[in-house]
DNA sequence: CATTGATATGAATCCTACG
DNA sequence: ACGTAGGATTCATATCAAT
């Protein structure tokens, strides 16, 4: 098991003011769980990069930026800022979110691909009230697109399953979002009464990917912080943060956004639904006596039984096995069946599955009760 | 302007059994109106999948075609088939869809725009009916990702916008489309009963691409031709097709559904809808006698008049305009006016706008009338 | 014939902690 | 790193049989 490393406790839930790149690499590697990027998108024009409104993101002024006005060099920049996040993501269980539009997600997701990323799921954002196209000359681009991904094809990810389904009224959660474009009184207004940043992303879609892929306590980065809806999310939900931005203005807007955010009840967040039982052992039920080494232990409703074996698995046909396996075996499938739904004992008369039994040791022994 | 060549006669609404690259190699350049491939998406399955009841889910496993042995060598074939298919679209106005999910579609997108391809829209496919994620692992993965682009920045493109807009209940087409998998009736199946083809397309897709981006008589290429419903889609809406397939029993198949394939008349395709009315210039109508040299062009019900000038455009306040120009002038917007719509002429002592007497030199002139 | 219910199936990178 | 056993897991729709 790779070792994760501690994120500096000064920077924790603060947004570092500087360029993303140089501020990345000054972080430890596998110290991260979760990064968010919304990057600068490019535009093609007079080598400035550009957000999708056209505003400027980096003018020509500064040296080092100019150089990107070609494909290349946009593809430079993001293999340069992906590298360090792929760095810094913890390497046992991690992952990365990035979101794009046409002019840059192909790009973002070819290199996140050559880096070794491993794609989870693209996730499309369609807004349901998308600018028109007022030209009429091609489809209104209703949708933007965010990837998800590891860092690493092994590394394992994050993912509250349950949590999801349960706020999509208990189905599957899918990879379409219908999320309204950040309007009215969510959006942030600088003193003088106009929009703060042209791009900001509205809490909803901050909301589902913080809470979908990370646990309270998490350390979620953003590379481009902006207005910070990261943050204000990541501290509804209990999460910390740490954020980069290279604009003073949206950095303080941001910090004094996210100190008027309160953190909501674990009630409402994936600490409700997504609680993992503690795993049990068969031998354990038969160790810690509920389970008797001599009792017939009988596949489903029907006559066939097995006895609990020395290795204290079960013992059928003269062979070992493990509930599982064997369970799936008499059930005629290739694979395994879920072993303590398949396998009955005996109580008062009546047979009683296995997962009962367990249920039944886990609340007396190990003090976990099911919500 | 350049030269389009003609695309063989012999080969038009055909099928050609053979490789993808080396089939189009032997295309001539600047030939074809539209191109729409469906390329092997390259996903890495391992094993088998299995729902709960333990039946095995058929995707695409087993299927040749989908091997490649690394990224390097499925971006390479990308690149060859997308450089060929660069030569043989029209260099003056054409385009091209690719279709893919997130195993291919950033590595297409990335190779499409290092070619020098110029991305119109890319159009998500959210499927209403899609297979859910049996383990649940990860969110339903619901879409498949089209994008839509010209071979080259400066080529035009063909775009049927209020077809698309009566399409859609009257609103402007999104660029997020609810189509549902291939099933049922439409999903064709061979001699034995069992489907035919792992990945056949809904022909409502095709129908949306092709009635969208062509007119009646285009030729429409699809280099990965399957079980045809791209030259179904074709022949229903008046097009022409040629595809290109290496597998016998997939292009026979394909060839049987075509011929059972009607073309529909033309009040039920683009051909009612988009029709371009003749662009005229203001110097036309003066020309013709509709507008006379002396006579006082009128700024809306305003006391502003103009006169036509010299050049046979408007004259006002000492200077020449033409009508747009002017009209956004005295508008006190920035951008230009409708000029059409903002000059009137005086007749019978009525004022009558510009576009109406456009309307009956069209008419009389052009023989061109609105539907 | 209408309605209900059982069954089949779709481009899928579909498990994971522990020893 | 790898094998093994424990454990968790699906939705919309079309077809067809049964009522």
């Amino acid at each position: 098991m790779p070792k994760n490393n501690a994120f500096p406790q000064e920077l924790v839930n603060t947004i570092h003011l500087g360029d993303t790149i140089e501020t990345l690499k000054q972080l430890p590697e596998s110290s991260v769980d979760v990064i968010f990027a919304d990057p600068p998108y490019n535009m093609q024009l007079e080598g400035n990069l550009k957000r999708t409104d056209g505003s400027v993101f980096q003018g020509v002024d500064n040296a080092e930026w100019d150089k990107f006005s070609t494909l290349e060099k946009y593809k430079k920049f993001t293999r340069d800022w992906l590298i360090e996040a792929k760095r810094i993501l913890k390497k046992d269980k991690s992952s990365l979110w990035v979101i794009g539009s046409f002019q840059n997600i192909y790009i973002v997701g070819d290199v996140l691909q050559e880096l070794g990323f491993w794609i989870i799921n693209d996730i499309i954002w369609s807004k349901t009230n998308p600018t028109p196209n007022f030209m009429g000359t091609k489809f209104t681009n209703k949708q933007e697109t965010l990837i998800w991904a590891t860092p690493d094809k092994k590394t394992k990810y994050h993912f509250n399953y349950k949590t999801m389904k349960a706020l999509n009224d208990g189905k599957q959660m899918t990879s379409v979002w219908e999320i309204p474009v950040a309007s009215g009184n969510e959006r942030i207004k600088t003193r003088e009464g106009d929009k703060l940043h042209p791009t900001q992303k509205p809490e909803k879609l901050l909301y589902n990917v913080i809470i979908s892929s990370s646990k309270r306590g998490d350390l979620i980065l953003d590379p481009f912080m902006g207005s910070g809806t990261t943050g204000a999310m990541a501290k509804r939900l209990g999460r910390n943060f740490f954020g980069i931005e290279q604009d003073e203005k949206y950095r303080e807007y941001a910090i004094s956004r996210i100190e008027n955010e309160k953190t909501i009840s674990d009630d409402f967040t994936d600490a409700k639904f997504d609680i993992k039982a503690p795993r049990v052992k068969f031998k354990e039920l038969v160790t810690a006596g509920y389970i008797s080494e001599e009792e017939k232990i009988f596949f489903k409703k029907t006559d066939k039984y097995a006895y609990v074996s020395a290795e204290k698995e079960l013992f059928y046909d003269g062979e070992h096995f493990g509930i599982s396996k064997l369970g799936g075996k008499l059930s005629d499938s290739e694979a395994n069946a879920n072993g303590w739904d398949v396998w009955f004992v005996e109580r008062e008369q009546k047979r009683i599955p296995l997962s009962v039994i367990r249920t039944e040791y886990r609340e007396k022994e190990l003090g976990f009760y099911e919500k």
